[in-house]
DNA sequence: CGCCAGGCAACAC
DNA sequence: GTGTTGCATGGC
C-alpha cells in the first residue's frame, strides 16, 4: 500500500536544507515600519544580524505576534498600516488611545475586541517591564492575558534572537504529515523535538537563525504545497530526493 | 455561498 | 489534563 503522504522517510535537517535550498531564505519577521526598504514579503528583520533590535521593531514584531492569531498575514497588514496612519505604534499610544478605538483601528484583524485588549495589556507589561532593553521570560510573555505558547515563542524568536522554535499551525501539519509527530502530540513536545534535531545537526551557534528561518520556510511550504489538502505529487520534499539519488 | 487563515481563554468534565 | 466553544475579518 502506498504511502498516504508521499514525503515521509526525510529527516527534520534534511527537510530544512531542501525548503531553504529551493525556497531561498525568507527574511522574517516583516517589519512594516521599514517598508520604505521593500514589500513587506521579501524584507525582514534579522535577529542575528549584530546590531541590537531597535525598541520600535521589538514591539512591531509583538503587535503582529498578538494580530496574527487565528488571522491571515494580509490582513494583519491592513490593520498595521491603519495603526501608523492613526499613529497607534507605540506601546505608549496604544495606552494613550481607547480600547474601542483601537478595536475600530484594528478590526480588519479580526477578534478586534479580544486583540485590543490584548494589545492594552501588552504594551503596559512592555513599559512596566522595560522590555526594550529586558528581554522577557517565556513565563513573563505566557503569564499575560491574550499570550499563548507560539505567540510568545514568536515574540522571543523574531524580536530578540531568542534561540527559541515556534511550532504552529503549519509545523503541526507538515510534522503529522511526515510521521514525525501525532495529531495530539502538545505544543512543548513538537518544539522540543525539533529544537533538539537542528542543535544535533547545526550545533548551538547561530541556531536562532536556523530556527528563525525554518519556521518561515514551513510556513510558505504550508501555503504553496503543504496545504489543508496537500499537492503532494509536485512536494519538493520528495521529488527533489528522487531526482538525485 | 462556504471555507479558511502563522491562537487564545473560558469553561466543562 | 483533554475536549469544546466563542471570538471576526477578508480572500478565494
Amino acid at each position: 500500500m502506498a504511502e498516504k503522504y508521499p514525503c515521509r522517510k526525510i529527516t527534520v535537517n534534511e527537510v530544512f536544507t531542501t525548503l531553504l535550498r529551493r525556497y531561498g531564505p525568507q527574511g522574517w519577521w516583516p517589519i512594516l515600519s521599514k517598508r520604505n526598504r521593500g514589500p513587506y514579503d521579501s524584507y525582514g528583520y534579522h535577529p542575528n544580524a549584530s546590531k541590537k533590535p531597535e525598541r520600535k521593531n521589538i514591539f512591531e514584531v509583538a503587535l503582529g505576534a498578538v494580530l496574527t492569531q487565528n488571522t491571515a498575514w494580509r490582513n494583519v497588514i491592513t490593520a498595521m498600516e491603519r495603526m501608523l496612519e492613526t499613529h497607534v505604534f507605540s506601546p505608549e499610544e496604544v495606552l494613550r488611545l481607547r480600547e474601542d478605538a483601537l478595536a475600530e483601528c484594528i478590526r480588519p484583524s479580526g477578534y478586534y475586541n479580544q486583540k485590543a485588549k490584548k494589545l492594552k495589556i501588552l504594551a503596559s507589561a512592555f513599559i512596566r517591564n522595560s522590555w526594550e532593553t529586558n528581554i522577557p521570560s517565556r513565563g513573563e510573555l505566557l503569564e499575560l492575558w491574550g499570550i499563548g505558547r507560539e505567540t510568545a515563542d514568536s515574540i522571543l524568536l523574531y524580536a530578540y534572537g531568542e534561540p527559541i522554535f515556534v511550532v504552529d499551525a503549519y509545523t503541526k501539519r507538515l510534522f503529522y504529515r511526515l510521521g514525525y509527530i501525532q495529531e495530539a502530540t502538545t505544543y512543548d513536545e513538537v518544539r522540543n523535538f525539533t529544537q533538539d534535531s537542528l542543535k544535533r545537526v547545526f550545533g548551538e551557534t547561530g541556531i536562532a537563525g536556523v530556527f528563525n528561518e525554518f519556521h518561515a520556510l514551513i510556513v510558505y511550504h504550508g501555503k504553496v504545497s503543504c496545504r489543508k489538502v496537500p499537492t503532494c505529487e509536485t512536494c519538493i520534499l520528495h521529488t527533489s530526493r528522487e531526482e538525485t539519488p
